[in-house]
DNA sequence: TTCCGACAGTGGGGTCGCAAT
DNA sequence: ATTGCGACCCCACTATCGGAA
């Protein structure tokens, strides 16, 4: 199948906001393309690169070749040529990369230009991912859409699940299950402002034999980990199903001290201080990611793996389990220092009472989870509700950014300043783009153009007088604001019209929040 | 007819590794 | 030694479509 080919389709996408057109134009594709394309097309199509990474990005791809008059490129040359580029490195692997890529876009048209470029940039945005693609690979291969999600969840990825229904229809798809040492999707959670509100929005599992029955869980400030346990070999995966199995050896000797031949754990892995108190998140984050002396740096920052689910336990599947039930089987195969706390809801004011201990405690906050639910990988918000305390700030905008996409011609990521009452200046701590409203938009794109001081292509600076009430989640080290501090999560809450720059917060008043 | 779940888009700060400068 | 880039960790929020109620 021709790449022109998978772009038009592409433009169809774009070119409308039905998701049943959607659908519709993703599923001919499929249907055309055959054997080993039906892979590729379907990666495509949901904006992924089978190779995940090529070590080229939106910056390497500023100024593009002369394109090609007539398309001829294959989605399997295109394939190839993306493998070949991303299997470079060493010394000279960056030049080898450019000319790779002039090569590559030099055989491609305009249009086939552009879409690459997006494809690599990770921003395809024709309205369509992952979502539609279920929808599509269900719609092209007949086979039923809740087959096509559970397969999905399972293999970790659409595009192989593509391939199978296409190829095999229901029974090929059945054919996918949970294997050990293949990451599947994590159950994520959706959120609530407040305990009260999680509990009472939870949507609760209709097969559930006792559908009021929840619980509160520790929401702990770390990294997401998959442990898959096979005999002695021990996996880890994050959240989007990398391995760093490598980076985490004190984690892999407790999974594979566990009393089990076979196990699949779902848990946080956060670095503890010597009190049992969680370190920043920049410090679990940054131990994580390094991949240096190992021997050294568990030493230095020691990795504890909290698990609080079991989705496979010697050659038993328990994804479709109740909650509680995977608990217990939890409970017997993990020690409890690995296990997060939880508690059974018996009232609203006890599980109030469990947050605000907890985030006393220097956690993040909690989840609040329906007993009865089944693991739902790759979804939110099913039976898993996470609150966590918010703060907020009133600061002052110091400048604002021009928006893109669906907010290009608009005012859009706002630079936020708290007050210096020592020289009167503002102290940048950080930019939001959450939160508004598309009525927002255009008021504070009328708002900013009139306080503007200058006229930037991207960056509009202003008079520092309008003051916005700013949520957060809390304050990190920076050594990218002046202030050596920056706002984590910040939002818009509301524009300030009671207030002048006078009466915003100051920095003082910042750093008596502590945190960094 | 109204409501609401799921999804896509629009970006935020921090950190590491790696190659080039 | 420093810098720039790519990749990945954490993520909040709004608008919209289309099925559920």
């Amino acid at each position: 199948m021709l790449l022109h080919d998978v772009i038009t389709t592409s433009a169809q996408v774009g070119a409308t906001r039905s998701r049943d057109a959607k659908r519709a134009a993703v599923a001919d594709a499929l249907r055309r393309a055959d054997g080993d394309e039906v892979l590729l097309v379907a990666a495509y199509l949901a904006g992924v690169l089978p190779q995940r990474r090529i070590g080229v990005g939106w910056r390497g791809l500023r100024e593009l070749a002369v394109p090609a008059e007539q398309p001829a490129v294959t989605v399997t040359e295109l394939d190839t040529a993306l493998t070949e580029i991303g299997s470079q490195n060493g010394a000279g692997s960056a030049g080898r990369r450019k000319t790779l890529v002039a090569d590559l876009f030099g055989r491609l048209t305009a249009d086939e230009q552009q879409f690459v470029a997006r494809l690599i940039g990770g921003e395809l945005r024709q309205g369509a991912g992952d979502g539609v693609m279920l929808a599509a690979i269900a719609a092209a291969s007949g086979v039923p859409e809740p087959a096509i999600r559970r397969a999905v969840m399972l293999a970790g990825y659409a595009a192989p699940v593509a391939q199978a229904a296409l190829r095999g229809g229901l029974p090929e798809v059945e054919q996918i299950g949970l294997v050990v040492g293949r990451p599947v999707r994590p159950m994520l959670a959706g959120s609530a402002p407040t305990v009260a509100e999680a509990i009472d929005g939870e949507t609760l599992d209709p097969g559930a034999l006792d559908r009021a029955a929840q619980q509160v869980e520790v929401k702990l400030d770390g990294i997401r980990v998959q442990a898959h346990k096979l005999g002695d070999d021990v996996r880890l995966f994050t959240r989007s199903l990398e391995e760093i199995t490598d980076r985490l050896p004190e984690v892999v000797e407790i999974v594979r001290a566990l009393p089990a031949e076979t196990a699949v754990l779902d848990g946080e892995a956060i670095a503890l201080r010597a009190d049992g108190r969680p370190e920043s998140f920049q410090v679990t984050g940054a131990r994580t990611a390094s991949q240096g002396d190992t021997a050294q740096l568990r030493e230095q920052v020691p990795v504890t793996p909290m698990f609080f689910d079991l989705l496979h336990v010697d050659g038993e599947d328990l994804i479709d389990q109740p909650l509680a039930d995977r608990q217990r089987r939890m409970d017997a195969l993990v020690p409890q220092r690995c296990r997060v706390p939880r508690q059974q809801i018996t009232d609203p004011d006890g599980a109030q009472r469990f947050f605000d201990d907890q985030v006393a405690a220097g956690h993040e906050g909690v989840v609040v989870k329906a007993l009865g639910s089944a693991y739902a990988a790759g979804r939110r918000g099913a039976g898993w509700v996470k609150v966590k305390p918010r703060h907020t700030l009133d600061l002052v905008v110091l400048a604002v950014e021009w928006g893109s996409g669906r907010r290009k011609g608009l005012l859009s990521n706002i630079h936020l300043g708290a007050r210096d009452p020592q020289t009167g200046e503002f102290i940048m701590l950080g930019k939001t783009f959450k939160g508004m409203t598309d009525e927002m938009l255009r008021w504070q794109t009328e708002r900013f153009t009139e306080l503007a001081t200058d006229t930037g292509d991207w960056v509009v600076r202003v008079r520092p007088e309008q003051v916005v009430e700013i949520a957060f989640d809390g304050l990190q080290r920076s050594t990218r604001y002046p202030g050596g501090i920056a706002l984590r999560f910040a939002r818009v809450l509301r524009y300030r019209d009671d207030k002048t720059a006078d009466e915003a917060d100051t920095i003082q008043t910042v750093r008596a929040l502590g945190g960094a």
